[in-house]
DNA sequence: GTCTATACCTGGATAGAC
DNA sequence: GTCTATCCAGGTATAGAC
């Protein structure tokens, strides 16, 4: 979710990983070829398979790569956010900070799924780590805000909010639409955190 | 949003676009070749070019013909339903009735525009009119329900949450979860038509 | 209107020199 | 580790017979 720099003191492999994370969230998978890579790194196109057998092996260092960045980031927030709706609000946050490239390309992790899932792809379970990954942080931490009830369903919630803003966001390019949804999900969340009760009465099914 | 059937006695150049718009939806733009709808329509590759002058020629049809379909949806849905909160409630069950293809292949009109913004490709802006109609069609119900105030964020809003729940039922292919939200939707709109005043206090920005 | 044949290109992948 | 040269599959698109 961050733009990188290309440091050519790395290793070539990780160089390779760098530039193909980048290239395949602006462009997507299957619409980067190896000559986009091979450019944005600087290397030959025959060079690559000395580092990976296949481009499919390049996904899956790439997801590899995008899930311990994540996991970090979630380990780095525990520690600096004690209240977990602090940690929440963070989450959240991520639209903002990051609205810039949402806005040119949408959500990372939304639309390598969504792309792994048309190609039926055999690294689409993989990229799908990188939601779980979320879903269970989120769980958490509604579990400690004292939403014992159904923590899962509120951490799917969040996740789904975030991604249909990232999403409509990138179609119709609209930051204030972001923005005020942004504002909206803060708000509800304020609401949750102070009453922690079991939101308004929900309608029988049929 | 509809599996069709592909009769034969209709002119090839309609069943290409039928074709190629389910291709286009379950496989995606880029990774359905010639060969996928000549296939699926049982022509040769050669005859595409009688009909069309290029594959792009071939998903602008597509994109009219989804454009005219939802339109002829919503204007039946205006005549057979006279509350706008029933008009809006039957937007939402989308979800739930094309249920089975979405947690395949995700939303037709989400996909496509996200494919599209990363392929850069010269159709986008004709593709984000499908959102355009939705979100018209949804302020125009809105403002009938008499929320005059912000009928275009409440489309907007109801737009991104039923993308978001498209998106992550498509990705962890959860029936239940998308069940669920479809009734939290219903509620928040029954709680939005029985009370048509402006929803809690909203947080001041910064 | 539909077909076959084919041109042309791009993209992934391999071989082997340095 | 990196390069050049090359192979091959598959994709779009064209030409021209029927």
């Amino acid at each position: 979710m961050v733009t990188k720099a290309l440091p050519k003191d790395q290793p070539t492999r990780d160089r390779i990983v760098q530039a193909a994370d980048d290239l395949f969230y602006r462009r997507g998978f299957e619409h980067t070829s190896f000559a986009d890579i091979a450019a944005a790194v600087q290397i030959s196109r025959g060079n690559f398979y000395y580092h990976f057998r296949s481009k499919d092996e390049i996904l899956s260092a790439v997801i590899q790569a995008r899930l311990s960045e994540r996991e970090e980031m979630l380990a780095r927030w525990d520690t600096e956010l004690k209240a977990p709706a602090d940690r929440i609000r963070r989450f959240i946050d991520i639209l903002t900070r990051n609205r810039a490239l949402i806005l040119q390309h949408g959500c990372p992790v939304g639309t390598l799924c969504s792309e792994l899932a048309k190609l039926s792809h055999a690294a689409r379970p993989e990229a799908d780590e990188l939601f779980a990954l979320f879903r269970t942080w989120l769980r958490r931490q509604f579990t400690l805000l004292g939403l014992r009830e159904k923590p899962d369903a509120l951490a799917m919630h969040v996740l789904a909010r975030t991604q249909g803003v990232a999403t409509l966001a990138n179609a119709l390019r609209d930051e204030t639409f972001l923005q005020r949804e942004v504002r909206e999900m803060h708000d509800w969340l304020d609401a949750l955190a102070t009453c922690p009760m079991p939101p308004p009465p929900r309608r029988k099914v049929h």
